[in-house]
DNA sequence: TTGTAGGCGTTATCAA
DNA sequence: TTGATAACGCCTACAA
């Protein structure tokens, strides 16, 4: 009778009670491992041979609605499409799931469909159908968002919307920026521009436009509009803003693009239009996705340790849902520079 | 009360029965708009809008444990390192998620730990928290998959174990790697080597040297074991691969890669030989990733849609768990051969 | 057309 | 140290 894998008939907790000569109550206590009571070791042995020989399962929507707990949480994307097109989710979902399983949670996966729409997550917290979750790229002004931060809903955001109760792991990458921007200058570029991640009004876009421009004014440069144009993630949308941008007229000899996808677009704009890489233009990416240290030229860019997030993010919603006091309400963490092939001196 | 986001204080069927003044079956038969019985129209109304009032949600484990149904889907990954580093998951993921949600289900994502390991979705499945699952890049000696499939458990596989029973989509891209070994074979290619997707042993990496050796038979040539290297799906993996390939003195003028990170890795091997591309090595991807078209030079690759196979998974797997006939049990989709830059006659 | 009653499989609370 | 018993919240016959 060994070597049963699934199943057919549905085998319940009094079915191994019976076998093992003990109550139901006491199949639940052995089984779920509690060690708030005490039970013979040979009553344990009992139990669990006889469940391992029935192949018995612990029905998970009983256990569920038994014990109120569901052990899943949930991952709110709040751009799906950017799965198609952005490097930054994947290995976020990677982390993420990898360290929920190590603690015997399972992920459930939602995108939200669009803006207007009543967020899908509401379904889930409401229905119990999920004991907590993450949120990917929160949207500032989400009002149900909000709610459930302030009825202390158990919520991890990776990135922030700027509540004052809210828990969030993030990469500030002021350093990082400046530094690349610091880099552009020493090489004796005086024109930046900016391809932007996308439209102006997301709050990582913003961002990273007023760092942009702080490093800038350091060394009595600017930003002006004329040297940005805004691209939509995507290698596609970098082409054709770096098209913009580059047929602007407005003596741009570098440009920091939104992400690693948007600068591979920006490169092929730049030698459509006859511009050698890196000696006519230099480009500096951000992400460092894998494949940034092989193409021609090698990515000069950000690291942002999406690995590292997602890791942290999760960790720290665990602790909440288990009762364990956090280490911190807000971890940022560090980017790096990452000087590659694709800057050259003017 | 509008306007109620989350609440608080459980409240259940029988809260929106009192208010209503209805019993609990009938709002339970209001709410979940079955058709089974009629119901007068006002008392819908009552019902409903009793819901809304209160901010009623059906708990789900309730409705799991009383119907049987879990309205989730598992989606297994058996490679989740591959998140990191392989374009096709992602698309893959985003087009399950958008379907199942379409038709009220939650996706659940498991990643398998290891071979050795018990697969996780024996749990899954054995637990009762999925109605049905997706498998991405099923192993093909996977016993407990096969002993799954053979009890007519719900499962769609993404790729095949050739088992006679199995529910599957695939791409058999015969044609088109036929077709790309015919385009380097009219551009005076004559010596053609191939840098593998994964260690030889998986199937698909085996399928495709199979179809090259049979493409080229056709022109009198081969594919001996010196022009083959194995990489393992990453860009870095393609460097290292395509170097010991590219160094084998093996007169190879053109490459097919096994997929287009590795083909990025490859091409930076190339340059490292002091290569000129696509002038002195021509080179072919495999899966059309978003940003092949972007890079320098543009990757001439095979596309294989994986939006489309995810989409046709996910529409498979609910229309058995909804009991309704199959259009098919095995879904062959075509690839196609996209001709870019990157490719050059002798 | 609506209400009653029973069951789904587990955990938690007592009492023994 | 173990066992009864009562929730948990919903669905579904079946009866009215």
């Amino acid at each position: 009778m060994a070597g049963v894998l699934v199943n057919k008939h549905k085998v319940t907790s009094f079915d191994v009670a019976r076998v093992a000569g003990v109550s139901r109550s006491t199949v639940s206590l052995v089984l779920s491992g509690s060690n708030a009571v005490i039970i013979a070791e040979a009553t344990k042995v009992r139990v669990r041979e006889a469940a391992i020989q029935l192949g018995y399962t612990p029905n998970s929507a009983g256990r569920m609605l038994a014990s109120g707990a569901t052990k899943t949480i949930g991952l709110i994307i709040s751009n799906p499409e950017l799965l198609l097109v952005d490097g930054f989710i994947p290995p976020t979902l990677y982390a993420i799931t990898k360290v929920a399983n190590e603690h015997g949670y399972n992920v459930l996966t939602e995108g939200l469909p669009d803006l207007n729409n009543d967020s899908a997550f509401v379904d889930l917290v409401s229905s119990r159908r999920i004991d907590g979750m993450i949120v990917l790229n929160p949207r500032t002004h989400d009002r149900q968002l909000e709610a459930l931060i302030e009825r202390n809903y158990p919520v991890v955001l990776m990135g922030t919307i700027n509540h004052p109760k809210e828990i969030t792991v993030n990469i500030p990458t002021v350093a990082d920026l400046t530094q690349a921007v610091n880099y552009l200058y020493k090489l004796g570029h005086r024109k930046i521009g900016h391809v932007a991640l996308s439209a102006g009004g997301s709050s990582a876009t913003d961002y990273r436009i007023r760092v942009i421009r702080l490093a800038l004014q350091k060394h009595k440069l600017e930003l002006p509009e004329a040297c940005i144009t805004y691209a939509n993630f995507s290698a596609e949308s970098g082409l054709v803003a770096g098209r913009e941008l580059l047929t602007r007229n407005n003596g741009v000899t570098a440009v920091l693009a939104g992400n690693d996808t948007i600068a591979i677009g920006l490169m092929r704009a730049a030698r459509d239009l006859g511009k050698r890489l890196p000696e006519d233009m230099s480009i500096i990416g951000y992400d460092d996705l894998p494949l940034a240290a092989y193409i021609e030229p090698p990515l000069t860019t950000i690291r942002t340790e999406p690995l590292i997030q997602g890791e942290i993010a999760a960790r720290l919603l665990i602790d909440i849902l288990q009762g364990r006091p956090l280490v911190s309400r807000a971890v940022d963490l560090k980017s790096k520079f990452i000087v590659r092939g694709s800057c050259k001196a003017v």
